[in-house]
DNA sequence: CGCCAGATTAGACAAAGTCCAACAATTGAA
DNA sequence: TTCAATTGTTGGACTTTGTCTAATCTGGCG
């Protein structure tokens, strides 16, 4: 599992590169966000974080992920009504949702061109451009 | 797409060309959603049907929506992680989301060209791609 | 040591949406 | 018409995701 798990010290000076002290509990946050598999949901978070001991509260997962989303350190991923997924790539691309698995892949910004953006209102700026490609097995009903 | 409300008549010919017996409840959502401005939130809508004189519960408006969407007279719109959108526009095309107000406009397909999609793992299909842009005035911090 | 600011916490709370069992409306048969 | 089956609607309980609050903990500094 420690495969590409950032290491202590490095994770350490993430937090401080965005200017948030790193407490404990953050770093476990974070080492489960960018040690491991992307694409988390808060729930999963929590419970990856506590499986080992339990220590951190879901009040302060939400507090921990709302600070990351705000200091651009993660990026939240609206693709599924129920939940949102955050992701620890903040480097622009685009998704791949299969929905019935609820799995999330990334795809590069630079494989998908778009063209054809329409023109903004005067005062508008655009925050981002969200590209979800869903897709399913072919035979949705197997049985 | 006219945006001239639709008559029961024709409410009526579009529920039974769904396959959808048209009670009274239905109508009036069919009516909310296809004869004013789109892209509604359960929550307006129900507010929208009872506001009239008619009585609709939530149950009602939840399951019609359900039901709607599953024979595709109507569409989700996932931009906000609070809350579905339903969008009596089937035809494929994309959004433009205001993320200050919650205001969702529509871009033709036409209009965006997005090449470079990666190929699908085999058996896989593709049922859909969005592009939402999100947009939000220039001024964040403007009261 | 006390003080202070920031971090964490449990649990109450809120909102979106689902589920269920009872009730109402419609339909078809006789 | 009446009966019964089917379908639709309903309130309310429930679940889930997420926020809020007030209390408590922590660590740095004098």
């Amino acid at each position: 599992m420690e495969a590409i798990s950032y290491d202590r010290p490095s994770l350490i000076a993430l937090l401080r590169k965005h200017g948030i002290s790193p407490t404990h509990q953050r770093l476990e946050i974070a080492q489960v966000l960018f040690g491991r598999c992307h694409h988390l949901a808060a729930d999963q978070i929590l419970a990856m974080v506590n499986e080992r001991h339990a220590e951190t509260s879901k009040a302060t997962v939400y507090n921990t992920l709302n600070l990351f989303r705000d200091r651009g350190m993660i990026r939240e991923v609206i693709v599924d009504p129920k939940r949102v997924f955050y992701d620890p790539n903040t480097e622009p691309h685009h998704h791949l949702y299969n929905v019935d698995t609820g799995e999330i892949a990334d795809i590069a910004a630079e494989a998908l061109s778009v063209s054809g953006l329409p023109d903004l209102p005067p005062g508008m700026v655009t925050e981002g451009v969200d590209i979800i490609v869903r897709v399913r097995a072919s035979y949705p009903s197997v049985g």
